[in-house]
DNA sequence: ATGCGAATGAGAATTGTTTGCAGAAAGAGC
DNA sequence: GCTCTTTCTGCAAACAATTCTCATTCGCAT
């Protein structure tokens, strides 16, 4: 079955930062790789909550952190809500948010990527990380 | 004297958003136009408690959102701490953030504004505004 | 099965920011 | 300059997001 993939992937990803596998984590890990998209704390408290009542915030939060420093998510900050979190691919992206319904829109383009490294070069730094999000509105009378 | 001009300026801009000009809101216009960099409210209210020691955190925000809302300064959050905020010229930039010092590089390259656009636009988007932080450190051996 | 260290839950604590309210003060008109 | 209306301010309380404290539970190496 199709389901037991993803979750052993996690699990891996736990052994593999030297962490514990425990109940919540299971959850709050399974609810990551079958929800995608770009939850914050309180959406994946609240499906976790649904699978397992006593599972607390702070364990979420926790979580976060862990799989964050261990590299299997990322952290990001829109506008200026709550932190949101998305698993971590190899796949290096960034984000067009459309104003209008919160959509978050994956993108990725090469030629940015390198025109911020020469910048960076250039300044007489490396890049350590980066962000670039875009806000915008659909253009209408297009399809 | 050349003090006397950028302070001029910003009583302009509190008038055309119609807004009073108040000692306290003078005060911290005044500190915003002396202090440049990208200082966070509690630095402002810092040099505001300086000169006027009634002035109060809840008027530092309150007059930074209404600056913001009339378009006079911007407000950034970079990396997780408090909302940073810079006055807004009528040139476009993006910021290099040094991850050791905190120190704030502004720089502008029309080739990546270009490239948004372009990749807004093949998404079918027109951007209202975007954010690019490059986190990084210097590089050694290098000047 | 046992023990030790790591993880959890519940709630209190922090941090950054906003808000409610009563008094102060700005700007318009006289 | 004085008064009126409306906007601002200060203060403290309210909030939202996140982290921390601590007693208890649990994973897992032995």
């Amino acid at each position: 079955m199709p389901t037991s993939g993803p979750e052993r992937d996690y699990e891996a990803m736990l052994r593999d930062a030297g962490l514990r596998i425990t109940k919540p984590r299971r959850i709050i890990l399974q609810i990551l790789a079958e929800t995608g998209g770009h939850p914050d704390a309180a959406r994946i408290f609240q499906r976790a909550a649904a699978m397992d009542s006593r599972i607390s915030l702070a364990t979420v939060y926790r979580t976060m952190r862990a799989l964050e420093e261990s590299g299997a998510i990322q952290r990001h900050a829109f506008g200026d809500g709550p932190a949101r979190f998305e698993s971590a691919g190899d796949d290096h992206h960034d984000h067009l948010i459309d104003m209008e319904t919160g959509q978050v829109i994956e993108f990725s383009d090469p030629r940015i990527e390198a025109l911020q490294e020469e910048i960076a070069r250039r300044l007489g730094y490396e890049i350590v990380h980066h962000r670039l999000e875009l806000y915008g509105r659909r253009i209408k009378g297009r399809r």
